[in-house]
RNA sequence: GGCGAGGUGGCCGAGUGGCUAGGCAGAGGUCUGCAAAACCUCGUACAGCGGUUCGAAUCCGCUCCUCGCCUCCA
């Protein structure tokens, strides 16, 4: 079996996986800002990486996740006059910054539930750690990377010779010329970034610093968590491509600057997700909140959709699309309980070279869609084993299922568990209906054994109006509900 | 202007030098009392133009187009 490759956006090429001790991964992923409902972007990006830290504990790291909560610092835009997306919303609403950043916390986790989206180990909030980014000011300031100017603590670009290494952006006078950064008069240089925001008597998110009442800015909190949890030389690092430049590269360099140490190993960065061609954001307006979608698609369906793309390229959103997935979702789920309710039989079926392939891909730095495609082409290998007359031996059944349970159950996470797949309404007055149910396949069942098949097929299409749809096959009559 | 990623069959979406990606939709067939499901068969896909090569979607060059970042955004 091939080893674990990972893309890492700071070397710019698929990498072997090492982590710095054996057995064990650090691993952060950048969270979000708890000012709205999360999403479709958030799904693409916590399902991708939930996918990472899944195969990487099936590989058998002992992996620790922490993801933080943004509830304090981060500003609209980095001019004067930016504002607290928090307390915008705050004001918005009319409750106070920390119920907002509560009750769309609360929201995200919920949404992220649905999604079969494990929770971090860790989910530290920026608010929480106050002291602890204080302290890593204070550190850069006695190392000389950090001045003071009006109350405002910046980074000094300069004093660190790397800085814009990740994305590119290394020739900081070339990124001025087309740029859109405002001069600002306290800064020495127009690419140095706050630390330490001097507080306005207005603003209502506040702490008392060396430097007088102010508030962390944005990149602080991820380096001085990701430390405080991690050590100061972490595996991986994951978040969104749109974070490469500026939030990344300002953590390497406010990281590395105080420590004299690598921050991260490996960069990992998603792709985003389009509506027509454009990028679904939440300044740009043109989103879909996940709790919207919820209420016409499974929210397991818009994982399977997610993962039907690769995390590094960008997925186009439309009806369309995610109604196809629905369709193969189904599908999935369908085979796996004919596969539960098949008979014992003689046949076989080499699952070991499905399994070598699904793992091929995910070693292939995650590569989801080929993973789901094998396991396309296992379905359909095990669907005509099931057609044959011999059908599966009792052994083979229980490798076949235990092969679909380990890579679409536990590794990519779109396989409902054998209950749901089982109870075939998955919902309420589950029992009753078996019985009621029981009744009228007997009755349609004497119908046939006559041939009165025009009683036989008004069963099935009355069944059929209230969403129940009937399949007769060689070991009797099933039925399920449809949507 | 700078940095980066792309343009694949009706749609979505993998694939980095020769070998079927996969899903959805569509056509024909097997099975079935009829359906449904499942299975089998079917698409002369790789933006354009040159070049390298025995051979290119895949490498090189040019052209056209799209998207992301350079302000906040997963």
């Amino acid at each position: 079996m091939s080893s674990l490759q990972i893309y890492n956006s700071l070397t710019r090429s698929k990498d072997t996986f090492e982590p710095l001790i054996p057995g064990l991964v650090s691993m952060y992923v950048c969270g979000p800002t708890v000012y709205g409902h999360a999403h479709l972007g958030h799904a693409k990006s916590y399902v991708s990486f939930d996918v990472v830290v899944r195969w990487m504990r099936h590989l058998g790291y002992k992996v620790r996740y922490v993801q933080n909560i943004t509830d304090v610092g981060h500003l609209t835009d980095d001019a004067d006059e930016g504002e607290d997306k928090i307390e915008k919303q705050a004001r918005r609403e009319m409750i106070d910054p920390m119920e907002i950043a509560q009750s769309y916390t609360r929201s995200y986790f919920e949404d992220m539930d649905r999604l079969g989206v494990m929770r971090p180990n860790i989910s530290p909030t920026a608010t929480g750690h106050i002291p602890e980014q204080i302290e890593l000011v204070s550190r850069l300031i006695e190392k000389g990377h950090a001045y003071e100017s009006n109350g405002n603590i910046y980074f000094s670009v300069e004093s660190f010779p790397g800085y814009g290494r990740l994305s590119g952006r290394t020739d900081q006078s070339a990124l001025q010329a087309g740029g859109r950064v405002e001069q600002r008069s306290d800064k020495r240089h127009p690419s140095d970034f706050a630390l330490w925001k001097r507080a306005e008597a207005s603003h209502l998110m506040k702490w008392m610093s060396p430097w007088g009442e102010g508030y962390p800015g944005w990149h602080l909190e991820c380096s001085a968590m990701a430390m405080k949890y991690l050590g100061e030389t972490i595996d991986i690092h994951g978040g969104g491509m749109e974070n490469k430049f500026p939030h990344h590269d300002c953590e390497i360099a406010q990281s590395e600057a105080a420590t004299d140490k690598p921050f991260v190993r490996y960069w990992m960065h998603n792709n985003m997700v389009t509506v027509d061609g454009t990028k679904m954001g939440k300044s740009l307006g043109n989103f879909v909140t996940l709790k919207e979608l919820y209420k016409s698609f499974d929210p397991m369906v818009i994982r399977f959709f997610i993962l039907q793309s690769h995390y590094r390229s960008p997925l186009d959103f439309s009806d369309a699309a995610i109604r196809a997935s629905q369709s193969g979702f189904t599908k999935l789920q369908e085979t796996c309980k004919r596969l539960l309710d098949a008979p014992a039989g003689t046949g076989s079926l080499d699952v070991q070279s499905f399994a070598d392939k699904s793992a091929d891909a995910l070693n292939d730095d995650f590569n989801t869609p080929v993973a789901v495609s094998v396991i396309f082409e296992f379905i359909k290998a095990l669907n005509s084993s099931l057609d044959r007359a011999e059908g599966l031996s009792p052994e083979s059944a229980k490798e076949a299922l235990a092969y679909l349970e380990s890579y679409a159950g536990e590794v990519l996470g779109i396989l409902k568990s054998r209950d749901e797949i089982m109870s075939q309404d998955g919902a309420e007055g589950g029992e009753t209906l078996e019985e009621v149910m029981s009744v009228l396949l007997e009755l349609r069942k004497e119908a046939r054994a006559r041939k009165d098949f025009a009683t036989s097929d008004r069963i099935r299409d009355l069944l059929i109006d209230k969403g129940i749809e009937l399949k007769d096959t060689k070991e009797g009559t099933t039925w399920s509900k449809k949507k």
